[in-house]
DNA sequence: TTTATCATGTAAGTCGTTACATGATTGA
DNA sequence: TCAATCATGTAACGACTTACATGATAAA
């Protein structure tokens, strides 16, 4: 039910098509929000049909024409009626496939559990790297032309900064605590 | 997809009523994925559709009757082999109402930012408080069989101590981000 | 030569939520 | 008396994924 308000407030800016929304979601939205193109064609259209954007073709030669939405009055208005109402519930779904898999981990064994560690540890390093290489690069040009292409994060933004800052946070209590949990297995199979 | 695994791992055990794996989601394998009533019931069909399961009623005279599922040997060889594939990837699908209302926040404006973060600060502490609430639970009454009802989490279980960990270490470093980023925006207001 | 980018869309299927229907028992 | 617990299910909808179809251009 989000998906809508995402694309209305990144339409909300300027007029865009589809493809170019699914660009601006990998770059930036992805940390908070993240859509397929299929996903992004069908609600792009159903708002169209409610009226909420309104859509114009921009035509190209050598590549398929563009279709361009841009909100309408009455999309701008839901978009902002949805900013303001804070939710009851912040709650967000819990499904993990690792932690389930480590939920029934005495089941599968401790060999299996390290390697199953080891695999989520690189790769939650990998993030880690990825959130930390991201900001650094905010710090070092602020306002680098290069860094407001397609809407890449407005380093000027403070609640972009609460969000890195909630990526960085969280992406590094993981490895440290997948790291600790490595460690007691293999010391434990060092031990036996 | 996970879900039928999830439910093979708890029939795996013992054979149960949909009702009560509903119960053993909601007071332990919650923390790592969740599922409502009417999707377990449906799911439970399907496995037992493919063979995967069997069931069969246990009559009840003042209640409705309980149909009692089991893991067939195809059932139990399904849950093994998936348990001991480890995945590619381990990432989850990232969808945040609150962070992306956060991505939009310059357009809300701070006082509708610092009522959203009060708001997601409680809740994040009410979290915090009831994985600290959990954890001292298992590690005061071990081997309290009101622990073991329902299939509790098991506190022996090196992997069940690792999910605990997990879920307090992410949820403290949650209220701590939160309480940063309140303590920024009022000093502002306070500023101005 | 294969892969990636650009560009839009359809179709089928899976997964998840919410609401509805039924009905006895027990505790507040 | 109202809500909660026990117990199973159906129906409708909404959200999301994966695969398919098409086809040019440019870079590795």
């Amino acid at each position: 039910m989000s998906l809508r308000y995402a694309l209305l407030g990144i339409l909300d800016k300027r007029p865009l098509n589809g493809y170019a929304i699914k660009a601006i979601f990998d770059e930036s939205v992805a940390f908070v929000w993240q859509a397929e193109l299929s996903q992004i064609y069908r609600e792009l259209e159903n708002l169209e049909k409610q009226g909420y954007l309104s859509s114009s073709i921009e035509a190209q030669q050598d590549r398929p024409n563009k279709r361009i939405y841009q909100t309408t009055e009455s999309g701008k208005r839901l978009f902002r009626e949805w900013l303001e109402a804070i939710p009851d519930s912040f709650a967000v779904p819990k499904r993990d496939e690792f932690m389930l898999r480590l939920f029934f981990g005495s089941v599968a064994g401790p060999e299996a559990a390290k390697e199953g560690f080891r695999r989520f540890l690189a790769q939650a390093r990998a993030t880690a790297a990825a959130v930390r290489a991201d900001s650094r690069l905010a710090e070092r040009f602020p306002d680098d032309p290069l860094m407001a292409r397609a809407d890449r994060f407005a380093s000027e933004d403070r609640y972009i900064r609460f969000i890195r800052k909630r990526a960085a946070v969280t992406s590094e209590a993981i490895v440290r605590w997948a790291e600790e949990c490595l460690a007691e297995l293999e010391s434990d199979g060092a031990a036996s």
